[in-house]
DNA sequence: AAAGATAAGTAAGCATTACTCACCAATCAG
DNA sequence: CTGATTGGTGAGTAATGCTTACTTATCTTT
């Protein structure tokens, strides 16, 4: 059995240390030296635990994305039917990036510009919540829930963006959303469209 | 009259060299050193043009910006219908997008996670993309093209989401995008709904 | 065309930053 | 006791963004 011991404190502080400046700060105005002082440790041992401060931002995000996963997951469960899935998955993802502001903007912001974040471990976890989305979806069109005229790939990508571009405005201002609302709405305009 | 002289040509040296690297690299790795020795200029100069590094990015996305929001408001004018100018505009970001990557980039990943740049004056020219979105959907409303169920601000945001989202992946991995197709199918999605 | 003013461009340096490395201290198995 | 592993330190270093004091070219005006 694996040991899976709690991590060494000094990683916990930098780890929290950091999310704390990221609720205020961008990622790039964000120092190593900050980091250390208000985790309350050297700015070696970022280094120890850490390939660079990169790193620091991929590991962070990856605790998250692994809870947001799962919780995702277990709740697409509760239906059989695909629309209320991806209906399900959107009110969920919303919910979660406005609840967790900091991720949402690590997720949305600032790992995408990097080049090497597409081969990082946190990376491989979008894809999989990406790939379980058009899973969905192919499956709403076999069973005659989703109309065989649009294509699935494009169908995630409008659910993706409008996901994201639902609360981009909110986080981006720290305003507040009423995300059951929204939610609401985003669907009925990607399921039942625009148009009168 | 206003003189409208050109720029000094060291400052569109620095523009280009810019411009040329972003095509292969991101803004952060990019340093003043390479910039101004592509360009063939001092790194000093650089500072002469632009108040700093960011400042530079954000002119160079204006330059762009002034064409787009051009290039669109012309465009929209060829129809009365609400729903024709929305696919219009969708049609027409998602085309400039995809044909200017470096922009594209710009604007959708780079930018973003740097909070002064919401107070830059490229980022009041998006604010004015959006909002002629929103009031074209507001006259649809209106004059009964759209549901009045839909919230406009919402709908904006699927908008606008979508057309991000159409060409993010195709953009971060240079992958080519058959845009009429996608544009069909993002309109066909957002107007009629993907439900069967 | 000379003088004065402004714009374009330079070169060197400064402060900060991400990152490294040699070392210390405590714990713990053999 | 010993020696190895783990958690942590602190003084560096190269490189980067940016500043500044300066020179040279260009334009205006008389």
């Amino acid at each position: 059995m694996a040991k899976q011991r709690t991590p060494p404190p000094g990683q916990i502080k930098i780890k929290k240390a950091f999310l704390e400046l990221m609720k205020t700060k961008d990622f790039h105005s964000i120092t190593t030296a900050v980091i250390a002082n208000q985790a309350g440790v050297t700015e070696g041992l970022i280094y120890k635990y850490f390939r660079d401060k990169k790193d620091l931002l991929y590991q962070v995000l990856e605790d998250y994305f692994n809870a947001f996963q799962e919780t995702i997951e277990t709740k697409i469960q509760s239906t059989d039917s695909s629309i209320e899935k991806l209906k399900i998955i959107i009110a969920t993802s919303l919910a979660s990036y406005t609840g967790n502001r900091v991720f949402a903007r690590i997720l949305l912001l600032e790992v995408r510009s990097a080049p090497e974040y597409f081969h990082c471990s946190a990376y491989r976890m979008v894809q999989r919540y990406a790939r379980t989305i058009l899973d969905i979806i192919r499956q709403g069109i076999n069973n005659n829930e989703i109309s065989r005229e649009v294509d699935p790939k494009v169908l995630r990508k409008v659910i993706l963006g409008a996901i994201e571009h639902a609360c981009l405005g909110e986080i981006l201002f720290n305003r507040d959303i009423d995300t059951e609302t929204v939610s609401d709405n985003v669907c009925h305009i990607i399921f039942k469209g625009a148009q009168s």
